[in-house]
DNA sequence: TTCAGTTAGTTGCATTTTGCAAGTGTTTTT
DNA sequence: AAAAACACTTGCAAAATGCAACTAACTGAA
């Protein structure tokens, strides 16, 4: 995963000084966010209220601690999310959203509402019906945990 | 990427059978799609009406050939692409979403919303603003090219 | 106040995936 | 019949990933 300060302007795209691959919206999210782990990341601070390093590290899925370190760098650095050291334990760092890491939650709702259409899953059918009938509300809910 | 019948259950997962890392929604979706080449293929496909091997390898972010014959093998076997001979010339094969592909459109949709809220990006503000407030109507148009 | 245990990483190394260039087989065009 | 086009495949170097072990800073109990 490329550092943002890392991310050169390629002399191939008629868009110069923008340091994306190419400035099509959807490859410039692909850029931010296109990654597995990444993503995980953030479903779990967004999703599962998750703060430290050691919550996201015991995910179901497994993030390996140098991987994990890298991605929560990178997603400091291009501003989606912010750390502070935990006052009670000062070996505690918290990550949580930014705002525009805030903005990201219908990205992750429409995902989860395909999935839901296709493939057998872990969420609670009620939940997911709540989800898809009051998406607008649903998505405030989670923001106003953060704000 | 794995291939669909490598996706081997895994025993640490309290849900067996199931061919995924765990069995969150978020994750699946990014096990379907949560790469960056896949997706794309998925918008040039769904977005720029693209159809051939020749026009993917073509887009501005310049695929290599062999990623690019691997995803859309994995898109064709997850179900998301379906493939057929061209009538007019048989060396050219046609690609084109199936309707779980399709509704992959909400999802670009959003990111695209996300990014253009945070990046400059190549796509006209008209363009985006339409898309913003007639959202459901701009991704039936879409569909509607495909069906 | 020492010392085991925790937390958030880092390091080293084997494996996997990617990216690039060149090549192959089939079909079409000239 | 030969050249070009298309959809790949192959080989190989470079990068990213996954795994296990390690470190530095801090905490809490003895």
């Amino acid at each position: 995963m490329r550092s943002p300060e890392n991310l050169i302007p390629m002399t191939t795209n008629s868009q110069a000084n923008s340091p994306w691959r190419s400035s099509c919206p959807v490859n410039i999210s692909l850029e931010l966010v296109g990654d597995k782990w990444a993503l995980l990341v953030l479903r779990d601070i967004l999703f599962k209220g998750f703060k430290s390093f050691k919550e996201f590290s015991q995910s179901k899925e497994r993030i390996a601690t140098n991987i994990l370190a890298s991605r929560l760098k990178f997603l400091t650095e291009v501003g989606l999310l912010e750390s502070e050291v935990s006052e009670k334990d000062a070996r505690v760092i918290f990550y949580k959203p930014t705002s525009k890491g805030l903005d990201l939650i219908p990205v992750i709702v429409s995902l989860v509402l395909w999935v839901d259409k296709y493939e057998k899953h872990s969420v609670p059918k009620a939940e997911i019906e709540w989800m898809k009938k009051n998406t607008k509300k649903f998505i405030a809910e989670i923001r106003a945990k953060f704000e």
